[in-house]
Order: C-alpha cells, then sequence, then structure tokens
DNA sequence: TGTTATTGATAATTTTTTGTTATGAGGTGG
DNA sequence: CCACCTCATAACAAAAAATTATCAATAACA
C-alpha cells in the first residue's frame, strides 16, 4: 500500500526537482526524502525517477504515480473540507417513497437540484417494508412511508414524524357510474392490480365502512390486469376492464377522467404519510430543505 | 494525513459491522483494529462510528469517510493494473505541431480516439521552439517540428526522427497569375502574416533559389493582414488584399481555389518534418500507434 | 585545472509508530 | 445465572521511520 507522506514527498520532488529542497519545504532531512522516494519505488514495484547526475526525470511508472498523487492529495483536502463544513447544497439525498408520492415529488426535487448542481436527488419509489429496511441498513436517508403498524416491533429503530395524508379513491370505470356498489359488482369486474394494490384495498374496505370483503376474503377478486407504472394503472381501468384502488393524487393527475368514476364512500379513506429516517441519525445540513420541501408539498396537496 | 491501512481496515469494519471478524480478515488482532479506527477518528477530527452495544452506527462524518476510502482503494487498485500492465488502448497522449498539420491529423487522432474511448488524445498547435520547450518540461509527449537547427545545441536532449516533408507554396491572388513574381511585387501587395509566417517566409526564399530579400530585409514587407487561424489565413489572399506562404497541405483544403494562384519556384521548397520526444524517455504503448499513424498520413500526404 | 561547495546516497543510531499479548468491563444467549 | 462473546485499555515488543554522520560524485569558480 503507498504511504501518503510518501506520495506527498513524491510530488514535492517532481515540482521542486531537488531532493534537499524538498526536504526543507516538509521540514524533514534529506536522508528521509531519499528514503521516501525508495520505499514508494519498491511499493510500485517500479523505478519512477531515473536518477542521471544530479538532476533526474521521470519515467512513464513516474509520471502516472505523479498523476494520481496529485489527484488524491487534492481528493483528501476535499473530504476533509465536506468534514468540516457541512455544506447544504452539496452531496447526495437519497430518498424513497411511493410511487404516488414520487410523481408527484420528483419534479420538485429536481427543480432544487437544478438550482444546485452538486445537490444530488436520488428518488427510489418502493413499498412501504422496503423503505424501512433501506432505512435501516442506510441505503436510504429519509423515507416517506403509510403504515408504520406493521413494522411497529421495529418503531424505536426509527425517528417517525407525520407529515400529511392522503385521500384513497376506488376507482370504476364510468360505466358504473350510477350503480350502487356491491362486493358482488367489484368480483364481476375485477382488480387492476399494482405494487400497493393489495395495501391499499384493505385499507379502503376496513377504513370505509362498507360491509364487504373481511381481509380473508380479499383474495377472491380476480385480478383483471397488472402494471407497475404508475401512471399507467388507470388505463385499464378507463377503458372498463376493472376497477382499482389509489390514491386521489394520482387520479387528479390522469388525462382521460371522463372514463372513470370515483366511489363516494360515506367516511372518506385516508392513509398517514410519515417521514420516516433512522433513529440517532443527526442528518447533513442539505436534508434541511428536502424535509422542508417534501412537508410543503405535502401540506399543498391536502388543501 | 489518513493512512491507507486505517481506510482498509475501517472499510472493512463497517461492511462485516464486526471488529473482530474484521481482524480475522485483514491477518490482524482485533485491538489492532480499535487502534485503527482510534487514529483515523483523530486524524478526521471526528467520530466515525457510535458505539452502541455490540453493534454501532455509522456518523455522517463516518459515511463520507467510507464513500472516499473505497474510492481510494479501488483507484489505487486501478492504478497498480496501469503500472504492470501498459494498456496500448488507454491514457493520455499529449500532442503537439503546427497548425498545418494540426489541421490534417487531429480528425485522424479523433477517429482513434473514437474507437478507444479511454485514450485521450490532446493535439496542441504551436511554433517549433514552444514544441521543443514542451517536451522538454514533459508537457508534451511527442512533437512534430520542422527545423532541428536552430535549437541544435539543444538537440542532444531529444530523440529526432525524420517522418516526411511537406512543400512550402508561395501563394498571391489570382489577379497575379500572368505576372512575373518580382520583389517590388511583393512589398506593393503586402503579406498576410500568421504565426508561422516569418519562419516560413525565410525558409522559402533561403530555398526558392529566388534573387529576394536576404533576411534582414524580411522585415520590410508591410503586413496587410493577421490570422492565427490555419484556415482562415488564405481568405484575405483570395480577396487580392496580400500574399503569403504556407504548406501545401494547407493550400489543398481551401475552398475557393480558384481565387489563388500558386507560384512556381524553379527548385521547391521543402522543409522536413521531425518526429521529437523527449531523449531517454520509453514512451508507454499506446504511442505506438499514435506515431505510425502520423507517419504513414505524413507519407501519404506526400504521394 | 585544481579547489571548494553542493548534491544525493548510504550506514548506523535514535525515535516514533504500530502491532501484539494480557486483561477487564459490559452485554448476550442458553 | 453462568458461560460466552465483543470491544476497550494498558503494557510491552516489534517494526518502521527519522535523524545524524559520512562519503562519492558532480558542478562552480577562481
Amino acid at each position: 500500500m503507498l504511504n501518503l507522506n510518501w506520495l506527498q514527498t513524491f510530488v514535492t520532488l517532481v515540482d521542486t526537482g531537488h531532493f534537499t529542497h524538498t526536504a526543507e519545504k516538509l521540514f524533514m532531512t534529506q536522508p528521509g526524502v531519499s528514503q521516501h522516494i525508495n520505499k514508494l519505488e519498491s511499493a510500485c514495484g517500479h523505478a519512477l525517477i531515473l536518477r542521471e547526475k544530479k538532476s533526474f526525470d521521470l519515467t512513464e511508472q513516474g509520471r502516472l504515480v505523479y498523476q494520481y498523487a496529485q489527484q488524491l492529495l487534492m481528493s483528501e483536502q476535499h473530504l476533509f473540507e465536506q468534514l468540516i463544513f457541512d455544506n447544504p447544497d452539496e452531496g447526495e439525498c437519497k430518498l424513497a417513497c411511493s410511487g404516488a408520492l414520487a410523481l408527484m415529488l420528483y419534479p420538485k426535487l429536481l427543480s432544487v437540484q437544478a438550482e444546485h448542481r452538486k445537490l444530488v436527488m436520488q428518488l427510489k419509489a418502493a413499498p412501504n417494508h422496503e423503505i424501512l429496511n433501506a432505512i435501516n441498513t442506510g441505503d436510504i436517508d429519509l423515507g416517506i412511508v403509510t403504515n408504520m403498524s406493521s413494522d411497529a416491533q421495529k418503531s424505536s429503530d426509527f425517528t417517525v414524524e407525520q407529515v400529511g395524508h392522503e385521500a384513497l379513491c376506488l376507482i370504476l370505470p364510468v360505466k358504473y357510474e350510477a350503480q350502487p356498489i356491491t362486493e358482488q359488482l367489484l368480483i364481476d369486474l375485477g382488480l387492476i392490480s399494482h405494487p400497493d394494490a393489495k395495501h391499499y384495498l384493505s385499507l379502503y374496505f376496513s377504513q370505509s365502512q362498507l360491509p364487504f370483503f373481511t381481509n380473508t376474503r380479499l383474495e377472491e377478486i380476480p385480478k383483471t390486469g397488472f402494471v407497475n407504472q404508475i401512471n399507467q394503472i388507470l388505463l385499464p381501468v378507463a377503458k372498463g376492464l376493472g376497477f382499482t384502488v389509489l390514491p386521489q393524487s394520482i387520479v387528479d393527475s390522469f388525462n382521460d377522467q371522463e372514463s372513470l368514476t370515483i366511489f363516494k364512500p360515506d367516511k372518506p379513506v385516508i392513509e398517514m404519510l410519515y417521514l420516516v429516517k433512522k433513529r440517532n441519525r443527526v442528518l447533513p445540513a442539505r436534508f434541511e430543505q428536502v424535509s422542508s420541501l417534501i412537508k410543503s408539498s405535502l401540506l399543498a396537496q391536502i388543501e
């Protein structure tokens, strides 16, 4: 392994072209410089300089090592700067949320990044449990999840903050507009499924006070479609091929609203949104603006 | 300064999450691991891990250092690979030649680079003495120059190889086509100057056996223009604003040939082209294809 | 062309750093 | 609750690095 001190000495030597001057510059003795170069050479397995008379020339390997060393010393300096100053406009933000929220949030995050090019936004759409898992391993810095309950036993590992809520909609083809919803109707129509469909469905029926489907019987609904592209889920519904359950925001952003009908339950179905990070983790300064952006976006949506 | 061994230990520790396992993996003892981490932390001036119970969490600084260390270890490995294997298709080629030759060579060099994206061609157009100087300092790996004579005293510092020659042309506006060339005509017409004009002029008159301009009187020719864009020098000549001296290849690549007339001296004026590198310097493998490309290009041009 | 001053290499010695062993405190799991 | 595992600490041994004291080779200069 290449010792950084040797590299520093080597760079200075190449710059000055002079062993003694290098020693003075680095507050060491001249034999020390010779030794550093010798050690570096044997660590590299190659001669780095060709000594001739008083001066020397770089070998090709010497050039490579010189380039490498310069980069290295620069990047170490950069690291130290990062360590002492937590720049709010620089660094990676690894975020995760549901596909529905990603659809809304990603453009806003990107406009922040457009202003601060060194602030790199990474947004991953994933189901709840995967988000929590990724936060735990440190793959994700900050996540937005819906229900914390099912992972409650782990919840002590997280810092959770409620940041908003979103209405869930039961969506059918427009031709059922005037019809009363029955369990049999839904079974006949079939479900257009998607990654969060199961979770949304059980949430919807348990909250909406509709006397349909106890949890055990949700499986009985036939699946007449599946997509994991959030903005394409409503296409088959619009074409009359099935029903589905999605957050309000997805429905709002769909082009062909006239082909859909949204069922109005007696009691609106709301899912809570939680901003989650790892417990004890103090996020860098850049997450200030990110989380306030998230909060204001989610609040604005409720209006 | 951050010791590479400490960083290696730190990375392994973060990966395993386990001091003892880290020690085993790196063939050291467990207290050694503890010490490495302590030293790294004090060198960074920050806690890198938060020890709690048996396990630990990374601090934000720890994350930064981890990222940095991973990059570093990777790039050191890359360096070693470069040192043992001189890849003919990877690396920088820093070349220099006259503007005229650059015009011809650069497209060819770029088509080589297009095939081998890691082979980066850097071509600089510069006058002779600047090229020799840059080769001497190591800023340029390989150069093409015309006359070595004036820097002959230094020539022992270089390895020189003749690689071709190029005809020099005296170019006038087409309206002088039928006219005999006299010294007075040139003075009346005026010189369209460019960076190599003086050198080309003295070469031309000393070789062409025209009884014009002893070197001392070259200065008397009035300058009626100047450009340092090689492919724009002939524009003012075509418009009748002056004469100039340029290599044949530049004339050939000019669009508006009909507006020019090229003087035919009794004895054609040739300037030799030399491929020059620093003496004793063994260039990396990638220069094989570069110099054979240069040679074949210059030979092809002579035909 | 001697003569002196510089420059870098080498060897021996000292100092500093690093790694190991021995041990202990705190936590875990059967 | 006991045996075990994990990491921290201190004392010591080993290795690495720096320094001093030289020397040979070259350059500079009278």
